[in-house]
RNA sequence: GGCGCCAUCGCCAAGUGGUAAGGCCGGAGCCUGCAAAGCUCCUACCCCCAGUUCGAAUCUGGGUGGCGCCUCCA
């Protein structure tokens, strides 16, 4: 298996620190706010990755965090006088649920902050200790980026100009423009107390501490994969890795990850935008596997363009899969591992190349209509075909659904019946020979957005 | 200003040195009472210019056009 990775930047072979086990850390999102399609993508980028890791035989040990203290939670508890509790919880359980409608599955391991205040004041206890962060007469505590010789060694950025540093004056106490605070120092409102000050962590600080304290291993570094949005290299990732580094002597991570954004009609996601960004809303109008698969559709590191029309088209590529296992339905699967299997993981094993698998899902559907057509009693076939549906499911989350009722997404249950009923005498009028009868029925229909499809096994429907 | 990314068929999107995957849309056909679904067939000299090479979408240089990060951000 190959992965990218953006501190060497380059693909290269994923080479576990500890042979048959993968740990994988991902930034979470901030719950202060709905899910939006960004954050899906993300957590549907490493809910693939950690999959294929799985079906290329490895123990992963997956962990994705919840920032449950930070300034802009602490805003909105001001504005909604809500208790910090309450917040962070309502937005947890709302995450949870946009999630899982997109077949995301759950970490392994969920470290909240506030869960984790120990670990972070002993990171920066250590790190204070060592010499590597020093407190302002403010009682700020400050990353020292001068004393670590590898800080911008993973975004490979360049230490800024003279110019550019006389423009950044926001903290007279710093050392230098560039340190980052790990605590900051609050006489009200939330705030722990410690024994450099009363106050916050920095946000950097969280990961860094719950890495450590669920997921490190002794030796060059600490875990095998760290990933996230693009938007997080510099700097969150970038310092997090310096107080690891500088605290721990080792490397935090072996393989960096970045997700590319997902940008709206061409512009960047922005809540003036409306509806459309929030997960919860895009799932009013689109089953959540629709929109699993139209997200993961492109590449992981591009950037990524959401809009109806794509989706659209999206859907109907997912539609086929449905199509066929509705056409298989209730046979059963065959043991063996199909060539097509094997592509498939290969595809997805070269750091995701999701195009490649799908293009081969493709032709996999293909091939299985026309053996049916060919011979629709050719049980070698559906089972195979049966087989290779199991395995999509597993590796890539598609086919989740039962196929008959992800045709009917949408339908509320009296408009069902309304359906059903025209549907029965429709059949009525079609046996009668009674075509034009029959074909006024479908005009209904077609008018409630439900295509019909006559087979052997009787009349199917699918809103569209 | 600093650093970086991208440009492949109408649309989405792989391929990154050996002669262009796949999907959507469109066209023709098979099937069907007619449809729908399914199947078959058809549609690209890879932004421009120059160079390296036996050979380039793929490497190098220069353009042009998009975009991102540098402040909170998935």
């Amino acid at each position: 298996m190959t992965i990218y990775d953006t501190a060497s930047k380059t693909k290269r072979a994923f080479e576990p620190i500890t042979p048959g086990k993968a740990t994988l850390y991902v930034c979470g999102p901030t719950v202060y706010d709905d899910a939006h399609l960004g954050h899906a993508k993300s957590a549907l980028v490493f809910d693939l990755l950690v999959r294929t890791l799985e079906a290329n035989g490895l123990d992963v040990t997956f962990a994705r965090n919840i920032t449950d203290i930070d300034d802009k939670i602490v805003k909105k508890l001001a504005e909604q006088g809500a208790s910090l509790k309450e917040l962070t919880e309502f937005y947890t359980d709302a995450y949870h649920r946009d999630m899982d409608a997109l077949g995301v599955r759950r970490p392994d391991i969920e470290p909240k902050a506030t869960e984790s205040m120990e670990e972070m004041i002993s990171l920066i206890t250590t790190l204070i200790k060592k010499g590597h962060a020093y407190k302002t007469q403010e009682g700020d505590v400050y990353f020292d980026t001068q004393k670590d010789e590898k800080y911008l060694s993973i975004s490979h950025r360049s230490q800024e100009t003279d110019e550019t540093q006389s423009r950044i004056k926001e903290n007279g106490f710093k050392k230098h423009p560039a340190d980052f605070a790990l605590w900051k120092h609050f006489d009200e409102g939330i705030r722990y107390e410690t024994p450099f000050s009363s106050g916050r962590p920095g946000w950097h600080t969280e990961c860094a501490a719950m890495i450590e304290k669920h997921l490190a291993v002794e030796g060059k570094y600490a875990i095998d994969i760290h990933g996230g949005g693009a938007d997080l290299l510099f700097p969150h990732h970038e310092n997090e890795a310096a107080q690891h580094r500088c605290a721990k002597g080792q490397e935090l991570a072996k393989y960096w990850m970045h997700n590319g954004f997902v940008n709206i009609d061409g512009e960047k996601m922005s809540k003036s935008l409306g509806n459309s960004f929030f997960v919860k809303d895009a799932l009013l109008s689109y089953h959540g596997e629709v929109l699993r698969f139209y997200l993961l559709s492109t590449h992981y590191r591009s950037d990524f363009n959401f809009n109806e029309i794509d989706l659209l088209s999206a859907k109907k590529r997912l539609d086929k899969l449905y199509r066929l296992k509705k056409r298989l339905f209730g046979m059963a699967e065959s043991d063996e591992k199909t060539p097509f299997q094997t592509q498939l993981l290969e595809a997805l094993s070269d750091d995701l190349n999701i195009s490649k698998g799908l293009s081969l899902l493709d032709e996999m559907i293909s091939h299985a209509n026309e053996a049916m057509d060919a011979n629709p009693k050719d049980k070698i076939a559906k089972r195979q075909a049966q087989s290779n549906l199991a395995y999509v499911q597993r590796l890539l989350g598609f086919g989740e659904q039962n196929p008959f009722e992800y045709f009917q997404f949408g339908i509320a249950p009296q408009v069902k019946a309304t359906i059903e009923e025209l549907i029965e005498k429709r059949s009525l009028a079609k046996a009668a020979k009674d075509f034009a009868s029959s074909d006024l029925i479908r005009d209904e229909l077609l008018a409630l957005d439900i295509s019909i499809m006559d087979t052997a096994e009787g009349t199917f429907w699918e809103k569209h």
